[in-house]
RNA sequence: GGCGCCUUGGCGGAGUGGCUACGCAGCGGCCUGCAAAGCCGUUUACACCGGUUCGACUCCGGUAGGCGCCUCCA
């Protein structure tokens, strides 16, 4: 078990996770007004890579990554479209569900619902009342910043210079700090729960506070996480009521990805310049995406465009292209190791285990140092290199491991999908047969119309073999 | 205006007080019947100006430019 360490955004210091306790983490998940895009695939990604190789390492982790399905644009887009604001969210729900999981990289450990945590918001916000950090008024609760000490510790700014716009009705509160917890009904709403305070829902920012207790237990849990620019207010906020109602800080650690950049502008469904998860799936497929997204760190902002993703193309092509000329991609890398021992005279052996082990150390290495995902693949790229330049024992082993570690496992299990049709593999003999009488132009007639099936061919010592072309 | 971050070779993008990141693209070569795959080489990368230092791309100060948040936002 590595000692991991993660940049804490609150104190802007490297901090080290406990290996003794269970590791909990919380992500804020989209809010599900439209499609998610390629900047909401990006905390997904690399939250649940994170949790993925915090396990590996043996730390006991569980990730939640929520929805949250109740809101003011989830109102605005319904009416928009005509449709009922819960039903709008289930669509956009189980859209959400169906685009990353297209990514590949399985589910979180829990991925709770706004709408099915009302009671413990409910909950969460009379304790706020009971203990004086929250009013209500006029149907609304607000939360008192001012009741609370910590306010700003997390985003830095001093609470003078700030205001909460979210609620413009800015007569309900005592204080233009304050903000809603929850919210009483309005005209035109299409739906609401049972309160104390009457009928009404849920604020923007309380539903995380209860969620992350709800599905992680007594606080604080290790890592709460999410976009950059969700530090203030959400971020904040949930600070706010957490703590003030439990008297627990909420997190350990504040981790926070950087934004995806289209012109060196964010990525944002403001901005207009979106481009959805699934386009990118379909037109780059998931390992390219999941490539792209691990490409940079994932605290600094990250290009995109048509060139990234085609690069992330590329890259991909290069991995699968080694792992297929390998036959150890399938074995544990110990095994590997062994068999590749004497392989010619004894004494070379041990040396050459010692790369593909040492390049696998180093790759868990790197993402143990703030998850430093680019380190990592440079690491994972050095190792192809070595091993296409010479004989290294275990390399295919060890790359099939880096690759499952960071979402790419399929990339080492090609060898799984149907093989050439026999319609292929006659045409691919008949080459064979033409190059043999060195009729080249039939040779090269017969690869065309094999290029047109869909598949390319490789010719090397070992005779001719058939990989699908890219991009097919 | 406030707070924070950033400026690396054609592009993307790591990192370090002194040693080739890595990937993509280009060019030249090797291999190949020709390709593909792969390998080698390659255009002296670290915004600018000072300072600290034996030595800075890496530390400090300033200048210029950019980004994020401060309003919903991953």
């Amino acid at each position: 078990m590595r000692e991991v360490r993660i940049r804490d955004t609150m104190s802007g210091e490297l901090r080290s996770l406990d290996p003794g306790r269970e590791v909990g983490i919380y992500a804020c998940g989209p809010t599900v007004y439209s499609r998610v895009h390629i900047g909401n695939a990006r905390p997904f990604v690399i939250f649940s890579l994170l949790a993925r190789f915090l396990k590996s390492e043996g730390y006991e982790t569980r990730l939640a990554i929520n929805v949250t399905d109740i809101n003011d644009k989830i109102y605005a887009a319904a009416a928009e479209a005509g449709v009922g604001s819960a039903t709008l969210a289930a669509e956009m729900t189980a859209a959400y569900f169906e685009d990353t999981g297209r990514l590949g990289l399985g589910r979180p450990d829990a991925e709770p619902l706004a709408s099915e945590t009302i009671d413990a918001i409910v909950e969460l916000i009379a304790t706020l009342v009971e203990d004086g950090h929250a009013y209500e008024s006029g149907g609304d609760v607000y939360f008192s910043v001012r009741s609370f000490d910590g306010y700003g510790k997390l985003s830095h700014r001093p609470t003078e210079e700030m205001e909460q716009g979210e609620d413009d009705s800015g007569s309900l509160k005592r204080d233009r700090l304050d903000f809603a917890l929850w919210k009483g009904r309005k005209e035109g709403e299409d739906s609401s729960w049972d309160s104390p305070w009457g009928p009404g829902r849920p604020g923007w920012h309380i539903e995380c506070s209860a969620m992350a207790e709800a599905e992680l237990g007594e606080l604080p849990f290790a890592i709460h996480g999410g976009g950059s620019d969700l530090v203030f207010p959400h971020h904040e906020n949930e600070i706010a009521q957490s703590e003030a109602a439990r008297g627990r800080p909420l997190a350990k650690i504040w981790m926070h990805n950087g934004m995806i950049e289209t012109d060196a502008a964010k990525m944002s469904k403001s901005e207009g310049n979106i481009f959805q998860l699934s386009e990118a799936l379909d037109r780059f497929g998931p390992e390219a995406v999941v490539s792209y997204l691990i490409s940079g760190h994932y605290r600094q902002p990250l290009a995109f465009g048509a060139e990234q993703l085609n690069e992330a193309v590329a890259r991909v092509d290069r991995l699968r292209n080694f792992l297929r000329s390998r036959d150890d991609t399938g074995q544990d890398l110990e095994r590997a190791d062994r068999s590749g021992t004497g392989a010619d005279g004894a004494g070379t052996g041990l040396a050459a285990t010692s790369v593909a082990a040492g390049a696998l150390s180093e790759f868990r290495d790197a993402l143990a140092d703030d998850f430093n995902t680019p380190r990592a693949m440079s690491i994972a790229f050095d190792l192809v290199r070595r091993a296409n330049q010479e004989e290294v024992p275990g390399a295919g082993a060890a790359l099939a491991e880096m690759l499952e570690l960071v979402g790419l496992g399929s990339l080492a299990a090609a060898g799984d999908d149907d093989g050439p049709p026999a319609e292929a593999l006659e045409l691919l003999g008949q080459r064979e047969a033409a190059r043999a009488e060195r009729d080249f132009a039939r040779a090269d007639r017969i690869r065309d119309r094999l290029d047109e099936l869909g598949w390319e061919v490789r010719d090397s010592a070992d005779g001719a073999s058939l990989v699908p072309r890219p991009g097919r």
